[in-house]
Order: C-alpha cells, then structure tokens, then sequence
DNA sequence: AACGAGGTTAAGACAACGTTAATTCAACAA
DNA sequence: TTGTTGAATTAACGTTGTCTTAACCTCGTT
C-alpha cells in the first residue's frame, strides 16, 4: 500500500490525519518540521506528501521547492484559511493539490486518493493475449478466439493474474495474497471454486484442463 | 509582439501570471473584473486572453460569450479544478484552451504560445459520433438517429466523457473526478443515478442497456 | 484400502446495482 | 420578496449477482 508523509509541526492535526490514512489503509509518516520532513522524506521514499504550508522556520513552500528539485512526489499543501499568496506560491511550485483548513477529513482522503490516482494509476493497463485469450482489463473484456466471454470480477482478476505469468505456478496463499489482497482473510479453498468456474467458461473439457492446469500439492498455473 | 489579456479578480494571480507572461516577451494587460475586462479587451484588442472562470458577478464564461460575438480572439481559460462539466461549457463557448489549478506557470506560457501558433489555424472538431449518437460539445447539442435529445448539463458531461472512450470502463470513483471534477463530494452512487436518467433517454430498453453497460463491481462504460 | 489433495455442488451471507422519492439549491419570473 | 421550475444529490428499499464456505465426492499415491 502507498506511504503517505504528513509534516506539520500540529501534533493534534498530524494524529487525527494519521488515524484517518491508516484507516484509509495507507503506511504512514509524519514530521513536525521541514528539516525533519526532509530528512524522513529521504529515508521513506513515500507516495504521496501531506504538507502544512506554515511551518516554523522554513515554511512548507521552501520545503516543497527542495523536493521537487530531485522528485516529482506528489504534493498536497494543507493551509490555515486560503491566503491567495500561499495559494499562487503552491501553484508554481507544482503542488498537486491544495486543503484549506479547517478541512473535512473524508475531503482530505478523496483527494488523496486522487492524487494517487493520477500520480500513479493513469498508465495504460496492458492487455494480455495467451493461448487464444485476450485479457483488456481496461475495457474488462475477455474474448476466446474472438468470441466475447463474461467473467464475474473475481474471475476476471484470477485469470488476469495467471495469464500475465503464464508457466508459473502459484500457490493458493499466493494467489489470495496476489488476487484477493493482503488483508483477505478467506479460505484457500476458495480459490478451487474460482479456479474451476474458470474452467467452465476457457475449457473445452472443464475436466481435463488444458490452460488452467493443477499442480498438485502445489497449486495452480496456466499453462504456457 | 503578442498582446496578452489576463482578467481575474485575485491581484496575486495576474501578477504572477503577468511577470511570467512579460519575461517572455509579451505586451500583458490586466482586468479584474469581466466589465472591465470588456473595456480593456475592446481598447486594446489582445491577441490572446487569460480568462478565470470565476469572476464576481458576471462569470468568465459570460465574458466569454460576449466576446465570441464580435471576435475570435483566442482565449485560455483559467478554472479552479475544473470538472468535466465545466470543460464542455468552456468549449461550448469557444474556448481555445485550458488551465487547471493549480497549474504550473511554465505550462501556462507553453500553452500560450502554442495556442498563438496556430491562432488561425485548425481547431479540432470535438464531435463524437458513435453508436448512432451525434454528441457535439460546441454546440451542446445531442442527437440519436438524427433526433434531437435534451440533457441535463450533467448528464451531457457523462455521455460525453463515456462516448469519448468508447468500450473503456471506468470506475465511479474516476467518473467523479473527471466528469464532475476534483473538488466535489458526492457519494459514487450519485453517477448511478445519472447513468439511470441517461439510459432513459438514450436506451431502446432502459431495463437492458446496449450503450450504457454496467460492469459489475468495476463500473460503467459505453458500448464499443 | 487408507489417506490426502483436489473437484464439485449448493446454500447462505453479503455486496453491488437499480430504482424511486424526498430534499436541497440555484436560476428565474411574477 | 415569494413562488416556480429543474437539476443534482442522497437515502432508502428491493433485487440480483457474486463470493465464500462446508459438505461430500473422486482420484491418485502409498
């Protein structure tokens, strides 16, 4: 999950937005000032910077500026009350987004997420073709030798993962670390009943499987 | 050299924009109001203005529109985190470009003088044409088959952004931020809402929709 | 044959979506 | 000002699809 680096020297600030990231389920740092700021932003390398623009000695533009020289981090400034000064200096320095405070915690987290988003989520998702499949996750379609097929969401994030590594085999803790997420908590059984609607859908003879193939005691690959 | 016309009513803003603009080598004027902004523009006859879409009293785009009557002096528009919908409006009036804030001043000055390139050149038609669908931002105008339809102005934003993608699904979430824009907070299930009204309109059958498809647990896309 | 691993199936819990209606808000007219 | 209209948003409710689990079955290995 993304790192998220707070620098205000509130500590009550700091902490309520702490609380709400961790929730949000972001790894998250925090530094009371901008020499501390930078010195934990070197260590961390974090995601995405929350950053109060009234600092004490070296403002949060200052820090900013020194950041951005070797970085392109993501920016959000947090500013008491909406100086337009604070606000056209945070333009030029490429900030990525601003919050006035007092601000909305949930209005902090949206934007967060879309900052994130932009940062990092808008590169092209790649399709995969394989054995007659072809995998758009950007369109979420799936086609077998041209014909379209509908896949539920599981299903369709299941094969994604294994066609992208075709040969390998996955067990199941892997496949749910990888496909459900880290913080899923299901059976891995689970995974055979997917594995096997899949089967249904891609096999020409669900019981012998041709593409998606058992590897007993171990778990499951698509063949390649 | 290019005369340059900026009208916004935060005096820190013109002046940053101002200096930038000079330094590179423009003759700038500045307004703070679209009334004065009129008088300036019809003194000095720019050939390029900076307009911010908010604007006491009369809007930017209001301005604008004024404008376009009698000239078609290039104009960038200047939007606090503009949304889709205002996008499509700013279009809809003509508008040769546009800024984001918070923007980055180097990208405004590109933006100009690439806009004052091709000042008299090709503007790209904006008209999306799919699926019987004729959706044409300039004029805000939308017809089926040759039929004209009447939207809401939101509902003109979503089918625009969906019918300009076509076959790409996006998550509601991604609808929030690029059709209404980075700053609202509207619960995701608002876009169902909108998607239902569209369906209405545009759909054969509502009940089973051939352009508006669902992808469950992902979110919507238009048909293609 | 006994065991373990995987296959299969069905039922219940749950989440996602569709739909409607109430509410809020802005624009506009009287 | 007041009333009217239309758009946008949200909450509530109903419906449907998906996920998960557990029980049982089958197959291969020892």
């Amino acid at each position: 999950m993304s790192k998220i680096l707070i620098v205000d020297d509130e500590p009550t600030i700091v902490e309520t937005i702490e609380t709400k990231m961790r929730r949000e389920g972001y790894s998250v740092f925090s530094a009371a000032s901008a020499e501390e700021g930078m010195r934990v932003f070197r260590q961390v390398k974090p995601d995405l910077m929350i950053l109060d623009i009234m600092l004490p000695a070296r403002s949060g533009l200052e820090l900013c500026k020194a950041i951005r020289k070797d970085s392109k981090t993501p920016i959000i400034f947090l500013s008491a009350r909406a100086s337009e000064a604070d606000r056209v200096a945070g333009l030029d320095l490429g900030a990525d987004d601003y919050v006035i405070k007092p601000f909305n915690l949930s209005e902090l987290a949206a934007r967060v997420k879309a900052v994130l988003r932009r940062a990092t989520g808008e590169k092209p998702s790649e399709v995969v073709e394989v054995a007659g499949l072809r995998i758009d996750p950007a369109r979420h379609e799936m086609t077998q030798d041209g014909k379209a097929l509908e896949l539920s969401p599981k299903e369709f994030a299941l094969l994604y993962f294994l066609a992208r590594n075709p040969g390998q085999v996955f067990s199941r803790d892997i496949l749910l670390d990888r496909v459900w997420g880290s913080d899923s908590f299901v059976s891995p059984r689970t995974v055979d009943v997917h594995i096997r609607w899949l089967r249904e859908r891609i096999e020409q003879n669900p019981a012998q499987p041709e593409k998606l193939q058992t590897v007993r005691g171990v778990g499951y690959r698509f063949a390649g």
